[in-house]
DNA sequence: TTAGTTTATGCAATCGATTGCTAAAAAAAT
DNA sequence: ATTTTTTTAGCAATCGATTGCATAAACTAA
């Protein structure tokens, strides 16, 4: 079979005295076309060992059936479950997915987004990076009439499809929750406030203190602390002061909340008793660390499906572009040991 | 621009009174074209927002510049990596990944093969998935003129590319690191034997055996305990022998090797005092777990690169099918703290 | 100046499936 | 038996870049 040529409809159409839109309409197992016929198409399709030639089929459609990811980072759990759960839809109903990494550089992100055009994707899915301030290449998408789906990390200038958490909400409650465990003097990690997915989150921690009557108290809240050695370093500041906070939640990531656990076992102070932690996204490692985390499920792989259902839901639709826009997602709070003082 | 038919070499032409061939050579900066009227193209395709469309150029070379991967499941840490590293490669080179997961079934294996040759991607990628074993699908790739490069999971029925671990090599190693420290009855977790990795792992723990002249306990080797409950379910069975082992090499994966360490952990057995305990994989949590997890690094990430040059290597090459077929890749034993007994 | 060589550009076919339109055939209605 | 409707199948254009071949233009060497 090397270097043989494929078969293709005209092949089959010659062997059978058939025409090539016969064998395609058939193949296509949609519209007019007789069974007898189709039977036959089908039969001698699977003889001549027949493949169908999506290269060509795009390039009529002006489209493949493809959808395209960029993302930050796929080696991070939250995403590569975000591409789990895309996935597992999106094979189903025979799309692909390409997978593009913007490193969190918004260049990059422009590039992908230009490789992704060309290739004529039918959708694009994105998760902004943390560099990202300008929306012209998200824009362009939409010019070019690729569908576009932000999630998690979204714009808030684009009306699009987007699928997000309820960060506000969520972290109101873990703060709720470190406040019922008796912690006094509760700080806050914050990430980059040009994504609104941190803004949210610093929202539901001044929520909690308001509900709960505790003053703020801005000393107590640090930028930009949103990687472990961030996290850690903020912590050494927090934990320097004259009066250093009993609970730390780390808004930005796991990753930080690691950066805080360390910090505090090497100043051997105990956790939960004398330092609350609670982190966020349910990395795998925050059950497994001493004592384990109290973190926030994002619900990633069932995020990732509701993307690729929101997309299919679009373009199988009568009513296109009338679909509800935005999807928001309840995460879970996991209460786990590094914030059960109260035991 | 919305709805707007996009630009394409023709429009470039007819501006320039030239011929579409003498664009396509323009942009493709390679053949025989002038300078002047090279500089004059691409300035007008810059200036009518001209964009390749790689669906027409696909179809014409009758191939895509796209890689598809397919690998068991990519919401694990080992997989994550070679495809980060294939990734930073291949956008370099304007190729793309197309990533499938054959959920460790060989019929979703063969799908995803199928969907990949339909796609005429140049080359697919490959870690075979437990449960094949057959090699059918692969060698349809062959015939249909793809490149095919297996990785770390590879069968030796088909000469291919091939990136692989020196497996037995460093599980020798780990072995004999448990012997250095003076543990003297050593299991070993086996993986399904079909898959070649584990039995070079496996023959890397008899080997060890050999040479410091320790007897081969039948009883000590536990098949099929590759996931973090077998792991612990085999670890049950081998702790309550009458003679059980001091030490555990869970040459399947890190998974399996927690699974090892919280049964012991509910024991009371202290590790690495009274067990021993050692994975495969570095995955993160084996360095945040109390006590630390020794295991072995697989370079992922840069066994995903070594894929990618690989092929572009082959294709770039001049004598084609001639280059080396195989590269190994030294894994690297990471001692942590569940197999120092002797400090 | 002329023959010979190199370089630049045009022409036209090609990749293979899709689809609107048309025509023929079959089925249904009168 | 004839007209109308419905099915089925064919025709041919189309998607847009690529490329072998041919020709024209420019340049080199004798």
């Amino acid at each position: 079979m090397k270097n043989q040529k494929r078969t293709t409809i005209y092949d089959i159409a010659k062997k059978l005295n058939l025409n090539a839109s016969s064998v395609s309409r058939a193949l296509n197992k949609n519209s007019n076309i007789s069974e007898a016929t189709r039977k036959l198409i089908l039969d001698t399709a699977k003889e001549l060992n027949y493949k169908h030639n999506r290269l060509a089929a795009d390039l009529r459609r002006g489209h493949n059936q493809t959808i395209g990811v960029i993302v930050p980072r796929i080696n991070q759990n939250f995403f590569s479950n975000i591409i789990t759960g895309l996935e597992e839809i999106t094979y189903q109903k025979g799309y692909h997915l390409i997978i593009c990494q913007s490193n969190e550089s918004y260049e990059k992100e422009v590039e992908c987004v230009n490789t992704l055009i060309n290739q004529h994707v039918s959708c694009i899915v994105i998760s902004i990076s943390a560099e990202s301030n300008h929306t012209d290449h998200l824009k362009s998408i939409i010019d070019h009439g690729i569908q576009l789906i932000q999630f998690d990390r979204v714009t808030d200038d684009l009306d699009t499809f987007k699928v997000v958490n309820d960060n506000e909400q969520v972290s109101m409650e873990a703060v709720s929750h470190l406040i019922a465990e008796g912690y006094k003097r509760i700080a806050l990690l914050e990430g980059p406030q040009n994504l609104n997915i941190f803004r949210q989150r610093k929202a539901g921690y001044l929520a909690a203190l308001k509900l709960h009557n505790f003053s703020l108290l801005p000393e107590l809240m640090k930028e930009n602390a949103w990687t472990k050695e961030l996290g850690a370093k903020a912590t050494n500041e927090l934990l320097n002061m004259a009066e250093p906070p009993d609970a730390i939640f780390a808004s930005t990531s796991d990753f930080s909340a690691l950066g805080v656990l360390e910090v505090a076992s090497k100043k051997g102070l105990k956790v939960p008793e004398e330092l609350g932690i609670c982190g966020y996204s349910n990395e795998p490692f925050t059950a497994l660390t001493h004592p384990s985390i109290t973190t926030v499920d994002q619900q990633s792989i069932s995020m990732g499906k509701t993307i690729a259902n929101l997309y299919f839901q679009e373009i199988e639709s009568e009513n296109k572009g009338k679909n509800p826009k935005i999807v928001s997602i309840k995460p879970k709070l996991i209460i786990r040991s590094s914030t059960k003082k109260s035991n």
